[in-house]
DNA sequence: ACATTAAGTGATT
DNA sequence: AATCACTTAATGT
């Protein structure tokens, strides 16, 4: 659970966003994000933000990436999307003019550095900076999108598609092909039982699809 | 050797 | 697809 802040001092910070963000916004815009913003450093496996918690920072990844889930009360976990470099929270951007209740848990999935902006700053943003403008709308967009696609998933694919579905997002996302994941921690965060993935697990192993060991698989090529 | 935890299986709803 | 009850297998002490 440990975390580091550092106070972002000029030239660090700017070295450090122009190196990934230069095409993406323009220097002004650049330079105001490391006088108002933050960067924070996380461990894997933290909770960055939780639900009810009032959002007064967007959060902007640096590096590793994020998962977002919704919980019900019972702690059970469904996954949404995940969040990776250059990515930023829909749900955040939604509720930028007033401060509001995060509906949301993020949780970190590998080592991740997150700049963090105060949301007043974007609607001043909006219109003093085209780029971030259009990086809003697109993300908005975007994020739209992938929540359409997670809800159809959800709604029309069966269990099977699902656990495959999710076993490879998850390749992609940690960039390793063995996932150090139970099937019981699997089966939190499809909404599922830990009998039920086993079961389906068999099936896949017999596929060719997945190799299983205790504690994780190994998902083979599917490119 | 024993306890603990992960994974496999048949039967039932 | 979920749950129960039980087994088997791997791992730590």
């Amino acid at each position: 659970m440990s975390e580091v802040t550092f106070n972002v001092d000029s030239s660090e910070c700017i070295r450090k966003l122009s190196d990934k963000f230069q095409f993406l916004f323009e220097p002004g815009l650049i330079s105001d994000m490391c006088r108002t913003g933050m960067i924070r450093k996380f461990k894997e496996g933290t909770t960055i933000m939780d639900i009810g918690q009032i959002l007064t920072h967007m959060p902007l990844v640096i590096n590793g990436s994020l998962k977002i889930m919704k919980e019900d009360k019972e702690g059970n976990e469904l996954l949404l999307y995940y969040l990776e470099l250059g990515d930023t929270c829909a749900v955040t951007l939604s509720c930028c003019t007033k401060p509001t209740k995060s509906t949301i848990k993020a949780v970190t999935e590998s080592d991740a550095e997150i700049l963090f902006i105060p949301v007043e700053k974007m609607e001043d943003w909006m219109v003093k900076y085209k780029s971030w403008r259009g990086f809003v709308l697109d993300s908005y967009n975007i994020r739209m999108n992938e929540m359409l696609d997670a809800i159809d998933n959800l709604a029309f694919n069966n269990m099977e598609e699902r656990l495959y579905k999710f076993l490879r997002d998850k390749v992609m996302v940690t960039k390793d092909a063995k996932l150090h994941i139970t099937h019981f921690q699997i089966a939190n965060e499809l909404h599922s039982s830990r009998v039920v993935i086993s079961r389906i697990m068999k099936k896949l192993e017999n596929e060719g699809l997945v190799i299983q060991h205790r504690n994780y698989v190994e998902v083979k090529e599917f490119m």
